[in-house]
DNA sequence: CGCCTCATTGACCTAGTTCAATTTGGGTGG
DNA sequence: CCACCCAAATTGAACTAGGTCAATGAGGCG
């Protein structure tokens, strides 16, 4: 069930059996959303994180008018919400895209894992900061990076990261996301997004169609979009 | 010399006397940067976190056409690398903006910290979610505001910030960076970043001049920025 | 005094938005 | 099995926020 979750953590920091036993243990209570549902609700007080383990959801916000801000898109294997065990109330929503299902882990369990084995609680802190990288990532994007540039960064990123979980065959995965919602994600009407699938298509470079994403040509498109995947920590580091 | 890191943390956790001697013990070598220097680069290991304790630095990444895309401003009292701990290589460099002085907080300390004291571990993991939490709230500032919302949403957050420290004074406080920087940061040319300044004092909200950041109206900034300062974690948490 | 960086302003241009209409495809009830 | 429905995709045309290019002004410093 979690195990889409060691091979996150196992591609980027070595993971004892006993350490995989320890978070198994606790791990076992589990929920069920569907399409709309928030998984963790901003502003309230939480008391268990959330392991995606299928399905696809987001973080966003809403803006004043009525404006929905993406900043990240979860697939299984992530930790949705575990940075609400230090931040203990959350400053966004975690909002189902498909239907979901999540393992808990109560935030109870955590500080007694950090307190009998401090490498786990570091490996946990580790899985945040991939995310807060991430978020780094999009801001180049958003800010720096225009057109199909952007496009083509997020089908790259996102490829890099279900490929790791085992969800792509050769170069194509399920991305189960509207158009609408890839425009809330980059800061773009959906009209524009169509617009910009259409260019990559013609170049032959991905095209997206029934929430499938079949990149044609790999390098070609991460050289479009200036994309390296060193943000992603997916390289094992050494302690 | 690091009591603004206390004043940092204090404002959201509780924080004992034991606990800061802990830190002030290990926290004594000091270093001092002039404009343009790299604090901490990007893609090399790095051994011990710096706080900054005096100047203005930022977090950035430089893209393939040479333009720089800001991510952050640090302030004096921010840890600007913690998070290199546990990620020991960083995804983007820290620069100093003005003369800077740090002082070191070797990783090898950080990990006895942890070990003999596991709930200094999360207020050190909280204070690298805070950054997150404004690494998301900057998104949803490219991703969704526009114009001059984009410009006053930044003087509304590092009013706030900055008074945490006490280097504001009433709502003026010192902001020594340049027009072309805030440019990079908001993803606007200084060109048009001057033009919205210009928007912004006809209106009488905000003047920026001689790095001089004057509020001449809180309320009405905030609310054309839309502006709620949840994201940056002031108020005190439980636990 | 002169140099150099930064701020300021104007004129023109383009990427992306808005508004509006049409099409497509999957799901559902009769 | 077909008719209908609804959300999502697609396309066109007009509009605008913000960028580009170019020139001028102003403060700080050797």
């Amino acid at each position: 069930m979690i195990e889409k979750l060691f091979a996150t953590i196992q591609e980027r920091y070595a993971f004892s059996e006993e350490e995989r036993d320890l978070l198994r243990d606790k791990m076992q209570e589990t929920a069920d959303f569907v399409p709309g549902d928030i998984i963790a609700p901003e502003g309230e007080e939480i008391h268990y994180s959330s392991l995606l383990v299928a399905g696809i959801s987001c973080r966003s916000k809403c803006t004043a008018d009525g404006m929905r801000q993406i900043m990240q898109f979860n697939i299984p294997g992530d930790f949705v919400d575990l940075h609400s065990y230090p931040l203990e109330i959350l400053d966004h929503s975690i909002t189902a895209l498909t239907k979901c299902r999540i393992v808990k882990l109560p935030h109870r369990d955590i500080t007694a894992i950090i307190e009998s084995n401090p490498r786990l609680a570091r490996i946990l802190w580790f899985a945040t900061m991939v995310d807060a990288s991430i978020h780094r990532e999009w801001l180049v994007c958003l800010g720096s990076r225009a057109g199909t540039k952007r496009v083509a960064h997020l089908f790259c990123e996102m490829f890099y990261r279900f490929r790791v979980v085992g969800l792509t065959e050769d170069t194509t995965y399920n991305f189960p996301v509207s158009q609408a919602e890839l425009g809330q994600a980059l800061g773009f009407t959906s009209i524009h997004i169509n617009r910009m699938l259409r260019d990559l298509r013609d170049q032959g470079l991905v095209t997206f169609r029934n929430k499938l994403v079949e990149i044609h040509d790999l390098d070609a498109l991460e050289q479009l979009a200036e994309f390296d995947p060193g943000y992603l920590y997916l390289g094992r580091r050494s302690s």
